[in-house]
DNA sequence: CAGCGTATACGAACCCATTCGTACAATCAA
DNA sequence: TTGATTGTACGAATGGGTTCGTATACGCTG
C-alpha cells in the first residue's frame, strides 16, 4: 500500500507522483531559472517549436500533479514550480541511483566524473564538500 | 534527421535507441552482474513476481533494439548485456546532464553527494579522481 | 459594436512501455 | 507413448506522456 513494485524495486508512489517526465523537467527548468513564467514565455524559451497548446496543457497537467503553482488572479495565469531545483534533483539522483547504480551515490558521482570533465571551480567544490563528509566521518568514528 | 526534439533539447536517435527504459534497466541490472542469465533467471533475480512471460517479453524486445544479445543455439536462450554497465550508466548520466542540470557534471555530483552519503572509500576514489583531473588541468593550462 | 489577437479548457489521437493470456513446440518422466 | 512441465512467440489490453485541433472567453482597437 503506498507502494508498488517494478522490475523488483520498490518505488513509493509519493516520489512517482513528483517525479518529472522529460518535458515536465524541461519546463521545471524554464521556471527554476526565471522564477515564474507565462505560459507563453516557457514556450518561446524551450524553443517555440510545437503548438503553444501543448506548452499549456503540459503545465495545466503539471498543475494537477502539483508540480506547478498557478497564479490564476490575471488572465494570464502565472507559473512557479512547486519545489525548488535542488530538491527535486536530489530525488531524481537518488531514484537513479537505487535503479542503476545499486543504491550507491559514490558509484553515480564516479561515472558522472568520467562521463564528463567537470569545471575547475566545480572540482573545487566537490572537493571541499568531500572534505567537509570526511571531517565528520573522523568525528563520528571516534 | 537522425535526431528529433523534445521540449527544447535535442536528442540523437542513437542515444535514444540505447537509452534503457526502467524495466529494461532492471534487466540489464540483472545481466551486468551474472554476465549471462536465461529468461528464467533474470526472472527470479527480479524476485519472481508478475508473470514469467512479461520477463520473457521485455527481453525479446530488448532484443530487437539490441541493449542485449541472444544465444539461440540451444532450446533455453541465454541473453547477455550489449553494453557493459559503464557505458550505459555514462550515457543515462550524460542524458540526466542534459535534461536536468543545464550540462553541468559538476552540479550533478554535488547534488547527488548532498542526496546521499558516499562511503569512506568511494569518497577517497573520488578524490584521487578530482586529483588526476587537476594535475592534468594544470599541465593544459601551462 | 465588430473583429482580431491572445488566452484557457479540453477532447482525441498517437506512440511507447508494460503486462498478461494464449498458442504451440520441445523435453522429460511415468 | 502420453501427459506434465518448461520453453518461445506473439497478439491484445492497459496506462501514461505528448501533441494537436477546436471551442470558447477576454481585451483591445478600429
Amino acid at each position: 500500500m503506498g507502494s508498488y513494485t517494478l522490475g523488483g524495486l520498490e518505488v513509493s508512489e509519493m516520489a512517482k507522483r513528483l517525479r518529472p517526465t522529460e518535458g515536465e523537467l524541461a519546463i521545471l527548468g524554464v521556471l527554476w531559472e526565471k522564477g515564474e513564467a507565462t505560459v507563453r514565455e516557457v514556450h518561446v524559451a524551450l524553443g517555440g517549436e510545437g503548438a503553444y497548446t501543448t506548452s499549456l496543457k503540459l503545465l495545466q497537467i503539471m498543475t494537477e500533479k502539483g508540480l506547478v503553482k498557478r497564479d490564476v488572479s490575471q488572465r494570464t495565469h502565472v507559473y512557479r514550480a512547486a519545489e525548488g531545483g535542488e530538491k527535486t534533483q536530489r530525488r531524481i539522483l537518488r531514484d537513479l541511483m537505487e535503479k542503476a547504480f545499486g543504491g550507491s551515490a559514490g558509484q553515480l558521482v564516479l561515472r558522472a566524473l568520467s562521463a564528463k570533465r567537470a569545471s575547475a571551480e566545480e572540482l573545487a567544490e566537490i572537493r571541499k564538500m568531500i572534505d567537509s563528509y570526511e571531517k565528520c566521518e573522523v568525528r563520528s568514528e571516534k
